[in-house]
DNA sequence: GGCCGAAGGACCC
DNA sequence: CTCCAGGGTCCTTCGGCG
């Protein structure tokens, strides 16, 4: 339970959800006059009055406002950046979304979304016009003082690993039902996909891309419906393995974690041969093993299958023995004390300790092997792991696979941010890993797309788009203008990543901050209809609070509109709530307000939710008598 | 000016 | 022929208030 926030059904891995900004900027153009574009244009638009033209230009190649026409609906693409893309004709993928999507509310709503990004950028650019030389000198010198004290404080002692699990929804229906696996297939429904298989994504199929537009993509697509008790179990599976190299890994969602090893590193130095061998279990161990559970057909079919991709992921299982020692040799990292990476302390959560690293490994060595079975005389593979990151990775993936049959990839790195961009580089079934060297990074960094960095989305890479700025390089390259266009958090966030700064240290489990539960359905538009949907509503929410003990302060309402306009609407009580009634009333209230709001109109809806949240947070950690820990 | 609450979004899975 | 989720977190902007 302590675990309750991640359980939030994940969506999926890697996809890169619907979108796309489908780079309309051709890399090497950009590179050629990537020097300053923004640089230049604000220059020449400063000397020059009528600079905007230039500028205008930029902004309007990156997000052309005319309406209709090709340039536009960027935001309805495919998103070809991804692995998994090679060979794929994208143009025909999005003829047929789009004569999907035409003319259809969601479609016209998107219009008004991109519309308005337009405005935004074009004010954005209006505001780079407007910037003197001057300001933009003070600006570098400014931000520069930052990079001084950012590239300072950075922290090289550290080693994160970033897993993530290949298509996972999707892997685990096909590892379950063989018949699955030579086809086309994604999970969900037909209002949305979850994730789809490789076979799908050739075909353009992708994660939260709706059901009926996957079917028009690849008309063969199988549609298998989310099971997530299933992925929470296969999920714990996994968490098992994480968990003996780093009790405080920090799960993501069902599918994806972070680790730190350095820790583990440092053990597994004297950690004798023995401790890091496995066995690449065959056929017969498997028919004693745990999973007795899964039917004996699947069984079968499941081996047949495994046994193609049991081998030990990636290169030579002897290549292990090279235990190089020379890499703790790397003082050149001087251990800083990392002011800037979030200071929250890893190991010094008092929790559930759970022993020491080399006992849960024993202990779940144990388990991992069919009982009674001896693998030295079935016939196993061997399979012996080195005393490195890479190795200790790669250990972590095999042990995985044996124990679900899945594969999954994984980033490795001096920070979050980086390990993070690397379990995507070599995708299914591949790990990358980044030396803590500063060279290492800044040359991993050099022509990293901005779009792949976790937290730079379809907009913010819109926008730094028109400011001719698709990589990294660019991102430093324009430092100084970024600072004066981007608010401080924002700009801050973008030198960091500039730079290979990440977080090194991973959080402990926060608490969880809101709950909410929502629902999209055919129009309703009648009040009773409408009240009786916020009641159910209300109801899951007081259930779902209950049963995890919390309270919320502030309530709120969600409401789509049938042409998928979003309001939220919400009001703070004094005293925190959870019970159906206290929650309805509040939410009742707010309803009665938005359908009195569009009066002689009806107020049609297609979604409607409910939340509770906590409250910000107490500056001090209140020591106001013990406080429930209830939101405040 | 600073903090808070409300509303709207961006982003992630 | 219809048909584009649901669970979160965090940031930004704005108005009110003391």
């Amino acid at each position: 339970m302590e675990s309750c926030w991640l359980e939030g059904e994940g969506q999926e891995e890697e996809e890169d959800m619907e979108e796309d900004w489908s780079a309309p900027v051709d890399g090497r153009e950009a590179q050629d006059q990537h020097h300053s574009p923004a640089l230049a244009r604000s220059t020449v638009s400063f000397s020059s009055p009528d600079g905007p033209s230039v500028a205008s230009d930029g902004a309007s190649s990156a997000s052309s406002s005319s309406a209709e026409g090709t340039g536009i609906m960027t935001r309805m693409e495919l998103n070809t950046f991804k692995a998994g893309m090679e060979g794929l004709d994208k143009e025909k993928i999005n003829k047929i979304i789009m004569e999907a999507s035409k003319g259809s509310r969601f479609y016209e709503n998107e219009l008004r979304k991109e519309k308005q990004m337009a405005g935004r950028i074009s004010a954005m650019m209006d505001r780079l016009a407007s910037i003197t030389p001057q300001q933009q000198q003070e600006a570098l010198l400014q931000v520069d003082k930052m990079v001084e004290d950012l590239v300072e404080g950075r922290d090289l002692s550290r080693t994160i690993v970033h897993l993530d699990m290949d298509a996972f929804y999707a892997a685990v229906e096909m590892r379950d039902n063989p018949a699955l696996r030579d086809k086309p297939m994604a999970v969900g429904g037909i209002g949305m996909l979850s994730t789809s298989n490789y076979l799908a994504r050739k075909y353009g199929v992708r994660a939260a891309m709706p059901g009926f537009i996957g079917k028009k993509l690849c008309p063969d697509l199988v549609i298998v419906p989310t099971n997530f008790d299933k992925y929470r179990t296969v999920s714990s599976q996994v968490r098992d393995v994480l968990r003996q190299y780093d009790p405080y890994f920090a799960p993501m969602s069902l599918d994806e974690a972070y680790m730190d090893l350095t820790e583990y590193l440092e053990l597994r130095k004297s950690l004798p041969e023995e401790e890091r061998t496995f066995y690449a279990h065959t056929e017969e161990c498997f028919m004693s093993k745990e999973n007795a559970a899964v039917d004996n057909q699947k069984k079968e079919d499941m081996l047949g299958e495994t046994q193609a991709s049991v081998k030990v992921p990636e290169l030579s299982v002897n290549s292990t023995t090279n235990i190089d020692d020379e890499d703790g040799s790397l003082e050149k990292s001087k251990v800083t004390p990392c002011h800037d990476d979030n200071v929250s302390s890893p190991c010094c959560g008092t929790e559930e300790l759970p022993e020491t690293c080399e006992q849960i490994a024993k202990d779940v060595k144990e388990k991992e092997k069919p009982e009674g079975h001896d693998c030295e005389t079935m016939g196993c593979e061997k399979v012996v792991f080195g005393c490195d990151a890479e190795e200790v990775v790669r250990e972590i993936r095999f042990r995985i696979q044996q124990r679900t049959y899945l594969t999954a990839s994984a980033g490795i790195a001096p920070n979050m941010m980086l390990a993070k961009v690397c379990s995507d580089q070599n995708k299914p079934n591949g790990q990358f890993y980044i030396p803590s060297d500063c060279e290492a990074i800044m040359d991993f960094i050099k022509d990293l797309p901005v779009r792949k960095v976790c937290g730079i989305g379809k907009v913010m890479a819109q926008q730094l788009n028109a400011l001719g700025i698709t990589t990294c390089t660019h991102l430093y390259e324009q430092r100084a203008v970024l600072s004066l266009l981007f608010s401080p958090i924002s700009s801050s966030h973008l030198l960091r990543v500039a730079l290979g700064l990440g977080a090194t240290r991973i959080e402990r489990e926060s608490e969880r901050k809101s709950m909410s539960v929502e629902r999209t359905f055919s129009e309703l538009s009648k009040p009773s209809e409408l009240y009786r949907k916020c009641w159910e509503l209300c109801e899951a929410l007081a259930k779902d609070l209950q049963d995890e003990g919390l309270k919320g302060r502030t309530v709120t309402i969600k409401l789509k509109t049938v042409n998928f306009e979003v309001k939220q609407r919400g009001q703070t009580v004094p005293r925190a709530v959870s019970s159906m009634n206290e929650i309805y009333d509040v939410a009742e209230e707010l309803l009665k307000m938005e359908i009195q709001q569009c009066q002689p109109q009806p107020l049609r809806l297609r979604l409607m939710g409910s939340s509770a949240k906590r409250r910000k947070q107490e500056k001090p950690p209140t020591k106001t008598t013990t406080l429930d820990r209830f939101f405040l």
